[in-house]
DNA sequence: ACGGAGTAGGGTAATTGGGGGT
DNA sequence: GTTGTCCCAATTACCCTACTCC
């Protein structure tokens, strides 16, 4: 895993346990559904995977079939993955993410 | 048949079984809440589900964590992965997540 | 170069979703 | 109306070894 993602990276990749710990799967499901075409990853030229964090995103608050409306709000989507972030790297605190950002 | 009730590990998400033993009921039991709207889980690209453990320990009557944790110090990825989420969902203004996160 | 952690690959057992019927 | 059970097909989890990453 990159330790030092700062900024020259353009868009955020995930390793493959990462992905497994977001949709609470083994990591090897990760890698079937890349094989299978559920996702598209981006190949290392050892052969690993990384995964983009919109595609990742995307599916994990699309299949949440709970807003019969459009919602084109912008903001909706992007509280949604926030959500996710917190949920899964901030134990599920919000104000977790607050503290920190408030210091930095 | 309803198995022995064993507590799994505090997680983020739980597998259907994992639920079924929650509630001493059966995995179909679950799914049928999902379907009926009772439950409002995470689903897979599969269609499988996984269930969010706030609302299920809500529907347990578990006691929210109100362990005064020594504020554990965001991990280098998990301060990545947060940067990444406000550069591509939030216009890279930190303050707008705040604002967010007060908001909701 | 060495070691630990993570990942790919394959194979097999277990779980899950769905329908139908009790 | 809800739940538990049986069936089947699909999906996932766990086992192994080898290779890659750091």
């Amino acid at each position: 895993m990159t330790k030092k993602p700062e900024e020259p990276q353009r868009q955020t990749l995930y390793t493959p346990a990462e992905v497994a710990n977001f949709f609470r799967v083994d990591p090897k499901t990760v890698t079937r559904w890349a094989r299978t075409g559920t996702l598209t990853p981006v190949m290392l030229p050892s052969g690993h995977r990384r995964y983009r964090a919109d595609e990742i995103h995307r599916l994990l608050n699309v299949p949440v079939d709970e807003q019969p409306e459009p919602e084109p709000e912008p903001s909706a989507r992007a509280l949604a993955v926030l959500h996710g972030v917190i949920r899964d790297y901030f134990g599920g605190d919000p104000a977790a993410v607050v503290r920190f950002l408030r210091k930095s």
